[in-house]
DNA sequence: ATATCAGCTTAG
DNA sequence: CATCGCTAAGCTGATAT
C-alpha cells in the first residue's frame, strides 16, 4: 500500500517543523504544492554521488547488486560505517551519511536502535549490517526483511515497503487504539507509527507466524470467499433514521467537539484510536454485520436538522477536549448525510454511481478514449484486410500531425456565449472552492488559470472568472465532425481523445515531394513539408467550418515532434519542426515539456541538475537509468535526441476494465459500504460484456482517509488525503459473474477491515482478460446505430462485409448507458452470458468481431 | 531469468 | 451554495519461483 497524494505529506511533514505551509492539505493534485521539495536534499544527494563517482567507477566490475539502494548507517556497526561504505558504493548502492528525515536514504543501517530512534527512523526500512554483509558474500541482494531491525511496524506499512498481511495490518492497528490512554493524540501517534507495539493478546493472528521468519513475508490469511453470498446483499437504501439513530447512538450527550477542521487536524484525535466500543466494523474477521456493530436503536426523538447542523458545526469548530467522546467516522457521516443535499451526491443516493458518472467530466473523458480508440482500431483492422498491406518503406522520413482543439471544453460552451469569448471563462460544475476547472479559454490562462485548477486557486488568481457548464453531448458532437474530417484524410489515424488525434500522413506528403522519402533532396524536403501544412491547414479549415472551433496542428517526423510542436502551434495555428531544428527547439524545452514526464520525474531530474531537454543530453544513459529506470531512462535519452520510434496507429489490446469511484464515498455503516462495491461490481461486469471480454483477475482498489486527514476535506465530498490499497485476486475461472467479482470484492474489503466510515474511494478492475467465445449463430446490426461517437466510414475503403449504414448525422442516445462501438466484418455469435435481459452491444477484445449482445443491467434497488 | 504483485505516475 | 477526484497503460521495485 502506499499514501495517495503523498507529495502531502511532506507538506504535513513541514508544518509540523514550524514551516509555513499554506495550501489547505496540499490537496489539489497538481500545483504549486509540490515545487519546492528540498534544495537541501538535492545537494547532499548530488554530494553524496560525486565522492562516490570514483570509488564506484573503480569498482564497476562487482556485480552492482545495491543498484537503487540509498543508505544510511547509524551508529556503532560491525562490520564499521566505513567499511559498510566502501561495500555498499563498490556494488552499485549510494550512501548518505547524515540524515534529514526526508525520503532520499531507502534504507537505514543499524545493529539497534533505541527507543527514540525508532521513533526517528519510522519510515524507513531499518536493517542489520548483515544484510550488506550477506548480500555481498551472496553476490545478489538478499530481501532486506530478512534483516529487519524492527520488527514490522505498523508505519512500515503506512509507507507501503511490505505487500504482508492485511490481516496483521489490521491488528497491530487496533492495538494501537486498544492501547489508547488518556495520553495527547500526538505522544500516541508517534507510539502508534513506532513499530515497536505487540500483538494485542486478544486479538491473535489467525496463524501462527513461522519462526525467525517475519511475519510479512507469510501469506496473508483472508477470509474464505464463499464466506459472502450473493444474497447477502440488500439493494443500497438511503439512510434511514434507524441507521442515524444507530450511527449517532453515542453522540448526543457527547459534546463532540474535536477540532477536525482542516487546520487544527494536527490537534485531532486520529478516528482509528477512537475508544468508542462500537467498532466491530474494525475486526478483519467476519462477519462485521451492522447489527452487531451498533446498540439497539432507542426510542430517542430524532434531531431536527438544526441540531444535527449544530453537532456538525462543533464537530468541525470545536476545541480538543480529551474528556468528551470524539464522533465516530460513521456518525459524522451520519450527521453529514443528514443535509439532503449531501445524501443526493453520495453514496446514500440509490441512484449515486448512475448520477455520477453522468456528471463526471473525467469519466467521460476515459469512455470516450476507450470507445473511439476501439472504433479507430477496428477500422484499421478492417483496412488491412481489405486492402493490400501499406509497405511502409523502412527508413522513410516520417510525417505525424498532431492535431488538437484549443481550450475544448471552454470553446465549444463559449459558442453559446460569444459574449463572454474575450472574458476569462472556465468549465466547471460550479462556482465553489474545491470545484475543479476542466477547461479554460485562452483570456483565463493569461491569470494563470490552468485545466485541472480548483476553483479556490483560479478565484485567487481571476477574481472576475466566468463559469459555464457542462454539455458533454456538445462535446461529443464537435467530436464527431472533428473526426470526420480527420478520417477524410488519406493515413493513419490514432485517437489520443475526445478532442485530440494524430494522423500520419508520411505516404500523401513523400508522394508529393517525389522522392523515395529517404534521400536528402532539399527539393523534395521542401515539398513534403508544405503538403504536410497544407493538410494540417485544411484539416483546420474543415473543423472550424463544422464546429466553429479552433483547433491547432502540430507537425513533425515522429509522434514526440508532432506533440512539442503543438504547444507551440496553439491557439489557432499549426508549426512544423524541420529536421534541422530539432534538437534546437527540444532543447530549450523544460523536461516537464516532454510527453509522459510531469513532477515526478521531472523532480528526479532535477536532483540530478537536469531541468531542460538539452541537459539531459549532457548526461550517459547509464546515469539516466540508474535515476529513472531502464525504461524511462532510455527513452529520455532518445525524447532528448527527437526520436521517437512509435508509430501512429499501433493496435494495442485492452489489458483491463474497471469502474472506480472516489468521491461522495460516506458511508455510515459496514453494510452500505458492501453494497456499493456490489453496485460497482455490477457497473464492472456490465463494462466487461460491452467489450466482449471476461476477467481471470480482480483488484479491488480502496482509499481511506489517511490518519492524520481530517474528517472533511477541502473539497466537498472528496476523498482527501489517503492511504491506497490495492489487493488482487485471481479467479479459478473467467468471469463476467457480477456475483462472483462481487463476492470477492466485499471479501477483500472486509479482509481489511476498515471503518466503513473511513472509506473515501472504491473501484474494482478486470485483468488477465479473455475473449468471450463465438458460438452459435446470433442477429447483429443493431449496435451501430447506437453509438454514441460516430464518425462516417471511411470512403476510401470500400467495406467488403454488409456493415450496417453508419452516418454522422446518428443521433446520440441519451439512454441511462452509453452503447458500444463496433465495426465487424462478419457476424458471429457469442456465448450467453448469465441472465440476459437488456439488449446491448459489445465489442470484441481481439480479433475484433464485436456484436450485440444480451446481457443484464439489471440494478439493485 | 522470468513471473507476479502492488504501487506510482501519466495523460486527457 | 457545496460537487461529480476516471481509467487504462506503462513502468518500477520487491519478491517468488
Ligand atoms: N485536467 C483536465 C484536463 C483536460 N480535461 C478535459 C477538458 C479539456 O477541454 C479536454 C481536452 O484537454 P486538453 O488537454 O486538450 O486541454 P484543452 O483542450 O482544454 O486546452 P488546450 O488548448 O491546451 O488543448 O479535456 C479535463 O477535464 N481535466
Amino acid at each position: 500500500m502506499g499514501s495517495r497524494l503523498e507529495k502531502n505529506s511532506d507538506a504535513v511533514r513541514k508544518r509540523i517543523q514550524g514551516h509555513a505551509f499554506d495550501d489547505e492539505e496540499g490537496e489539489e493534485y497538481e500545483g504549486s504544492t509540490f515545487g519546492g521539495f528540498s534544495d537541501y536534499m538535492r545537494r547532499k544527494k548530488l554530494k553524496l554521488q560525486n565522492l562516490d563517482a570514483d570509488l564506484r567507477a573503480q569498482t564497476s566490475q562487482n556485480p552492482q547488486i545495491f543498484r537503487g539502494i540509498v543508505a544510511h548507517v547509524n551508529g556503532y556497526t560491525q562490520p564499521s560505517l566505513a567499511d559498510l561504505h566502501k561495500l555498499i558504493v563498490s556494488h552499485g548502492g549510494g550512501f548518505l551519511q547524515y540524515l534529514d528525515g526526508k525520503t532520499a536514504v531507502t534504507h537505514v543501517i543499524a545493529s539497534q536502535l533505541t527507543p527514540k530512534k525508532k521513533v526517528e527512523f519510522a519510515k524507513y526500512r531499518i536493517v542489520k549490517p548483515a544484510w550488506i554483509v550477506d548480500s555481498v558474500k551472496a553476490g545478489k541482494l538478499l530481501p532486506w526483511n530478512d534483516y529487519r531491525v524492527v520488527d514490522e511496524g505498523v508505519k512500515q506499512k503506512v509507507l507501503g515497503f511490505e505487500n504482508g498481511s492485511v490481516v496483521s495490518q489490521a491488528s497491530t492497528q487496533r492495538r494501537g487504539y486498544r492501547d489508547q490512554t488518556e495520553t495527547s493524540w500526538y505522544t500516541s501517534q508517534m507510539r502508534h507509527e513506532n513499530g515497536d507495539t505487540e500483538e494485542p493478546p486478544e486479538a491473535p493472528p489467525p496463524f501462527a507466524p513461522e519462526p525467525g521468519k517475519p511475519r510479512e513475508m507469510q501469506s496473508p490469511v483472508i477470509p474464505a470467499s464463499p464466506a459472502v453470498e450473493a444474497d447477502d446483499f440488500p439493494g443500497v437504501s438511503s439512510i434511514g433514521e434507524a441507521d442515524l439513530l444507530a450511527a449517532m447512538e453515542d453522540v448526543p450527550d457527547a459534546d463532540a467537539s474535536f477540532d477536525e477542521d482542516d487546520d487544527g487536524e494536527l490537534m485531532r484525535p486520529p478516528p482509528r484510536l477512537d475508544p468508542v466500543p462500537a467498532r466491530s466494523q474494525s475486526k478483519p474477521v467476519l462477519p462485521p454485520v451492522q447489527s452487531a456493530d451498533v446498540p439497539p436503536i432507542t426510542q430517542r426523538r430524532p434531531l431536527t436538522p438544526e441540531e444535527y447542523n449544530a453537532m456538525l458545526w462543533q464537530d468541525a469548530g470545536g476545541q480538543p477536549s480529551a474528556q468528551k467522546k470524539p464522533l465516530t467516522a460513521e456518525e459524522h457521516n451520519a450527521i453529514l448525510l443528514q443535509n439532503p443535499h449531501m445524501a443526493k451526491s453520495s453514496t446514500a443516493n440509490p441512484d449515486f454511481i448512475n448520477q455520477y458518472y453522468r456528471e463526471s467530466r473525467l469519466h467521460h473523458l476515459s469512455t470516450w478514449k476507450a470507445d473511439l480508440k476501439a472504433q479507430l482500431q477496428a477500422r484499421a483492422q478492417e483496412k488491412s484486410s481489405t486492402q493490400r498491406t501499406r509497405s511502409k518503406a523502412p527508413g522513410a522520413r516520417r510525417y505525424v500531425l498532431h492535431i488538437d482543439f484549443d481550450s475544448f471544453f471552454a470553446a465549444v460552451s463559449l459558442r453559446q456565449n460569444p459574449h463572454l469569448v474575450d472574458k476569462p471563462v472556465v468549465i466547471a460544475h460550479g462556482s465553489g472552492p474545491g470545484s475543479e476547472i476542466a477547461s479554460c479559454n485562452y483570456p483565463a490562462r493569461k491569470f494563470g488559470v490552468k485545466n485541472g485548477m480548483w476553483m479556490k486557486t483560479a478565484l485567487e488568481l481571476c477574481s472576475e472568472l466566468n463559469v459555464l457548464p457542462y454539455d458533454f453531448k456538445a462535446y461529443e458532437e464537435a467530436s464527431r465532425h472533428f473526426y470526420d474530417s480527420i478520417l477524410a484524410v488519406e493515413g493513419v489515424v490514432q485517437s489520443i481523445s475526445i478532442d485530440e488525434a494524430l494522423i500520419d500522413v508520411s505516404e500523401q506528403c513523400i508522394k508529393a515531394g517525389g522522392s523515395d522519402g529517404k534521400g536528402i533532396s532539399e527539393g523534395s524536403i521542401y515539398r513534403e513539408q508544405e503538403k504536410a501544412k497544407q493538410i494540417a491547414s485544411s484539416i483546420r479549415d474543415a473543423v472550424r467550418d463544422k464546429t466553429g472551433c479552433e483547433v491547432s496542428v502540430g507537425i513533425g517526423n515522429n509522434i514526440l515532434l508532432a506533440k512539442v510542436a503543438l504547444r507551440k502551434a496553439k491557439p489557432a495555428g499549426q508549426h512544423l519542426i524541420k529536421p534541422e531544428e530539432v534538437l534546437a527547439f527540444l532543447g530549450e524545452l523544460e523536461v516537464t515539456d516532454l510527453p509522459g514526464v510531469a513532477w515526478s520525474i521531472g523532480k528526479k531530474l532535477e536532483e540530478i541538475g537536469v531541468k531542460y531537454v538539452k541537459d539531459i543530453r549532457e548526461l550517459n544513459k547509464e546515469r539516466l537509468i540508474s535515476a529513472l529506470g531502464p525504461k524511462t531512462g532510455q527513452k529520455l535519452w532518445d525524447y532528448s535526441r527527437g526520436i521517437d520510434k512509435q508509430e501512429v496507429g499501433e493496435q494495442v489490446i485492452r489489458k483491463s476494465v474497471s469502474a472506480e469511484i472516489n468521491w461522495g464515498i460516506r458511508f455510515i455503516n459496514q453494510q452500505q459500504a458492501e453494497d456499493f462495491v456490489q453496485c460497482l461490481c455490477d457497473e464492472l461486469s456490465k463494462r466487461l460484456l460491452e467489450n466482449l471480454v471476461k476477467g481471470k483477475q480482480m483488484t479491488m482498489k480502496i482509499m481511506r482517509k489517511a490518519a492524520d486527514a481530517g474528517m472533511d476535506p477541502p473539497k466537498n465530498l472528496g476523498h482527501g488525503k489517503c492511504d491506497t490499497f490495492n489487493k488482487s485476486v485471481v479467479l479459478g475461472v473467467a468471469t463476467t459473474d457480477k456475483a462472483v467479482i462481487g463476492k470477492e470484492a466485499i471479501s477483500i474489503l472486509r479482509s481489511y477491515g476498515f471503518s466503513p466510515g473511513e472509506l473515501r474511494g472504491l473501484g474494482v478492475q478486470m485483468q488477465k482478460l479473455e475473449p468471450l467465445k463465438p458460438m452459435a449463430a446470433s442477429t447483429s446490426t443493431v449496435e451501430s446505430s447506437q453509438r454514441r461517437l460516430q464518425f462516417k466510414k471511411p470512403a476510401a475503403v470500400p467495406a467488403t462485409t454488409p456493415l450496417k449504414t453508419t452516418t454522422e448525422t446518428e443521433e446520440f442516445k441519451s439512454s441511462h448507458k452509453k452503447t458500444r462501438p463496433k465495426l465487424a466484418d462478419e457476424p458471429d455469435p457469442i456465448e450467453e452470458i448469465a441472465n440476459p435481459k437488456k439488449e446491448r452491444t459489445v465489442r470484441l477484445m481481439e480479433g475484433p468481431i464485436p456484436l450485440p449482445l444480451e446481457t443484464s443491467v439489471k440494478h439493485r434497488p
